[in-house]
DNA sequence: CAGGCCCCCC
DNA sequence: TTTAGAGGGGGCCTGA
């Protein structure tokens, strides 16, 4: 089972607090917990972390910042003996390190506490984003989720992320690198986005130092020149230690029973009444769990400690002054051996970045070179060897690469990035950073590049096939690299000149708009930037008493909040005019040309396969995945993607209403199964059932409220969603909502065994096994915990809806290779497949789509593939 | 050139 | 002092 961590903080620095100086909530949840968990009697083993805040070597840096933060407050103070207490009445022994981190401490207590079987990791702080930040520090190095210390986040990122909004927490995780050195005095950065670009430059933060003088932009290099002693020092900050030395034992932790009497004494002192009396009502410990209670900071001179005998079991006296040994890591560099020749036979790992190439036998032997210095003879007979392995990184670009040199790279292929993207598709699958979390050191020239493929193989070849998804890997994602190489280079023929004269007409439109509103305006101003034209709507013409904001305390002007105001001032309708016209022109209509191969005279974009966390495909250069469709004008634009020539026409096949088939079928809810065998219009039988009354009664209006519900479910709506969606009451919102499940209990039901799956196992999964790692579904940040929640009950359906079409898609490629077709795929937009069809082979190519598209992924219900041809895509649509 | 805002699609 | 329904890509403005 996996490790999994959970945390919770003790006190809080906002919040109220009881007359002990104990966030109340926040203590009760931790107190509850404990005792939850020696009640319930699941958990086999717990460690539990607790970690108290002190100052440490951190905080050498900045001696501003630090009077700030480490100035104990008062609450926390008062409250930090009672929490030893407590801990102390639970008979949970306290583990200190002195001179480290308290990430550290934790970081390596959860190595040896895996080890020794541990399946959890609760962990107690005094301060709620504290506990979030150290916990998602942790997961994000000890379980790969989120970048290395090289990769840093950015602010909001980060903020985003982690949920936390104050700099100095931000700057812990940036490494004092970003847009720190904008809140920190004293410190000085690069900027967010500087750091991520030399990061990537170079590799690494100590790289960038020695080679600090290829920096070309004078200003970053004379800034990392001069602190490059703080980037150093940032990244080992950032760096969790993982061989702190504390050690321990299983024995030593079996928790015994709570000591009643102090217990109940400090509840009442402490005013836990409703606890106390849940506790002492039905608290028996037969089966007593191992915990483990860490005190992972600096042992401070400042807090009094109730009862060191008692508590600090494992006090490990540490030097102060000497600092976590680093030197570990340069340990595992690799030791290469360059090798004469390309390898004549046998399984290689290919590394190819711009004109080098670099072949490993193994990891330690490579060959390196350049493309054109190489025997691309030898290579070929190597590379198109069907008996043998090839180790690779993104196989897609690989595949184009050799195609110049005209090998066709054949045998099993293990690509690190899909199977990367497999094993945790939220992280990033570069080789950089997948070698970096799985063997703790980046490669940074070629040969390394190619050897550490071959170390990090078996171990993501393990991973895998532990978490079943090789399946996936050999038989949906690895073929699908053949179909999409097909679609990205079929591209998709544009009527050019309809996109340029449609530009110029909107264009003039667009300025006629633009003269009314500064005429409305009474001034001239830039209407695309939102600044000014907040500015102009609320401090000019004053459209309303309370601006809209945004999160960072902007005038909004989004275009809801627009459409709200529109009632206020005649401007706002042309500006939601002028910023739609902007939108069409400067995204689609002036782009598309330029986009356009010279060569084919087509529209090539580039399909993703490793981007998405649900398991979808993404679209870029140009993104063909949001075309307009909803709007008249939008509209247009899909009138211009036209067959190739006139001996061929375009076939749209949509499945229909596929995530909502796929609920139905998962939750196994009779009611609306019904209604798909039925084949009744879904969002009306909604309506009829919610509203109770016959499906040919369902009006207009009580139609789209059901649609809205029936979208909602997917995505875990919320009544302030919906009320903000359908413009209604929250009330009227809940009321819906309630009486959706009232006529659909499964699904209620569905939604709540998903969570609680994601819950128990830390992921949720498709049909088919695909995983999306849910880190934060027991964090105690609401807004946290809400987005995992959420992502929970989505990530099965989207996720298995994206692998039902990659598993029609390579159906489909290879019947039209088998029967010969001249007919292409050419478009995928997640539910829907475009075709470039021959017209002689209209009837073979719909039964085959239609056919393939049903029967990919059987579900419970039926279904059902709309199939339209016509002369543009908006036609076939 | 990086960050913020906005908006298009499913 | 106004709040985050999921997943995505990308354009444009601003201020350094």
């Amino acid at each position: 089972m996996a490790l999994t961590y959970r945390s919770f903080y003790a006190m809080g620095r906002s919040g109220r607090t009881n007359s002990k100086g104990l966030n109340t909530a926040a203590s009760l949840g931790f107190v509850t917990t404990l005792y939850d968990l020696i009640r319930s009697q699941q958990p086999t083993h717990i460690a539990v972390a607790f970690d108290l805040p002190e100052p440490t070597f951190r905080h050498q840096l900045y001696a501003d910042y630090k009077a700030n933060r480490d100035a104990m407050p008062e609450d926390i103070a008062t409250a930090l003996p009672y929490i030893h207490k407590l801990v102390g009445a639970f008979n949970i022994p306290i583990i200190t390190c002195s001179g480290y981190e308290a990430d550290d401490v934790i970081g390596t207590i959860s190595y040896q506490a895996e080890q020794l079987g541990f399946d959890q990791i609760l962990m107690v702080t005094p301060d709620k984003d504290f506990a979030q930040l150290v916990t998602d520090r942790i997961l994000m190095y000890r379980f790969g989720r989120a970048g290395s210390p090289d990769e840093l986040m950015g602010v909001n990122e980060v903020k985003s992320k982690f949920g936390v909004s104050d700099c100095c927490q931000v700057a812990d995780l940036l490494g004092l690198w970003g847009d720190a050195s904008d809140n920190i005095p004293g410190v000085k950065g690069v900027g967010e986005k500087s750091a991520k670009k030399l990061i990537a430059q170079f590799g690494s933060v100590e790289q960038m130092v020695l080679r600090v003088e290829e920096i070309k932009n004078d200003k970053v290099r004379a800034l990392v020149r001069d602190n490059a002693n703080q980037a150093l020092f940032s990244k080992k900050l950032a760096t969790i230690v993982k061989d702190a030395p504390i050690s321990f034992s299983e024995e030593q932790l079996r928790l015994t029973e709570p000591n009643y009497s102090q217990l109940s004494a400090l509840f009442k002192e402490l005013e836990f009444r409703a606890l106390s009396k849940r506790l002492f009502t039905d608290l028996s410990i037969s089966n007593p769990d191992k915990a483990l209670l860490f005190s992972a900071s600096a042992s401070s001179k400042r807090i009094q400690q109730p009862d060191t005998a008692q508590l600090s079991l494992f006090d490990i006296p540490v030097d102060v002054n000497s600092e976590p040994d680093q030197s570990n890591e340069q340990e595992s560099l690799l030791q290469i051996s360059l090798l004469p020749d390309l390898p004549s036979s046998g399984d290689v790992a290919i590394y190819i970045n711009g004109a080098t190439l670099a072949v490993a036998v193994d990891a330690e032997h490579v060959f390196v070179s350049t493309v054109g210095e190489t025997n691309l003879s030898l290579l070929k007979k190597l590379l198109q060897d069907d008996t043998t392995t090839k180790l690779c990184h993104d196989i897609k670009l690989l595949k184009y690469m050799l195609k110049e040199l005209d090998i066709e790279i054949k045998g099993e292929i293990f690509d690190l990035q899909l199977a990367h993207y497999l094993v945790d598709s939220e992280a990033r699958h570069t080789i950089g950073f997948i070698s970096s979390s799985i063997l703790g050191y980046e490669p940074d020239s070629p040969q390394e590049m190619a050897a550490v493929m071959w170390q990090i193989f078996p171990c993501l070849a393990a991973r895998l096939s532990d978490a079943n998804l090789y399946g996936i890997y050999r038989d949906i994602e690895l073929p699908l690299v053949d179909v999409l190489i097909s679609m990205e280079q079929e591209g998709v023929n544009i009527d050019v000149q309809a996109i340029r004269d449609y530009s110029a007409h909107l264009t003039v439109e667009r300025g006629q708009l633009e003269q009314q509103i500064y005429e409305l305006a009474g001034m001239s101003f830039n209407i695309s930037s939102p600044k000014q034209l907040g500015e102009v709507l609320y401090d000019r013409l004053k459209v309303t008493d309370k601006p809209p904001r945004t999160a960072t305390k902007q005038y909004s002007t989004a275009e809801d909040v627009l459409q709200k105001l529109s009632s206020k001032h005649p401007i706002i309708d042309k500006i939601l005019e002028y910023r739609s016209l902007s939108k069409l022109i400067g995204t689609y209509l002036d782009s598309f040309p330029k986009l356009i191969n010279p060569t084919t005279g087509r529209l090539h974009t580039i399909y993703n396969q490793a981007v998405t966390a649900t398991g979808r495909l993404s679209s870029s250069s140009p993104n063909l995945q949001n075309i307009p469709i909803r709007t008249e004008r939008g509209r247009e634009i899909r009138k211009a993607f036209i067959p190739r020539n006139d001996q061929y026409t375009l076939l749209a096949a949509d499945y229909s209403q596929i995530e909502l088939r796929i609920i139905a079928s998962l939750s196994g809810d009779k009611n609306m199964m019904h209604s798909f065998v039925e084949n009744q219009d879904i969002h009306a039988a909604t309506a009829a059932k919610i509203y109770k009354t016959s499906i040919g009664e369902v009006s207009k209006e009580q139609r789209r409220n059901a649609k809205s519900v029936n979208f909602g479910t997917v995505y875990g709506i919320s009544a302030f969603g919906l009320s903000e969606q359908l413009h209604i009451p929250r009330q009227e919102a809940k009321d819906l909502i309630d009486q959706y499940f009232e006529q659909y209990p499964d699904i209620q039901k569905y939604i709540e065994k998903s969570i609680a799956f994601a819950r128990e196992h830390g992921y949720a999964n498709t049909i088919l096994g695909r995983r999306r790692y849910l880190s934060d579904i027991n964090s105690r940040n609401n807004n946290l915990r809400g987005f995992a929640e959420r992502n929970a009950v989505n990530m099965p359906i989207q996720g298995s809806s994206a692998d039902m079409i990659k598993v029609a898609m390579c159906r489909i490629y290879h019947r039209f290779l088998e029967l010969n077709l001249r007919s292409k795929m050419i478009l995928q937009v997640h539910d829907e497949l475009v075709f470039d069809v021959y017209k002689p082979e209209i009837d073979v190519v719909k039964q085959i789509v239609e056919s393939e598209m049903r029967q990919a992924l059987p579900l419970d219900i039926p279904v059902q593939v709309s199939i339209e041809i016509g002369q543009n895509w908006l036609e076939a649509h």
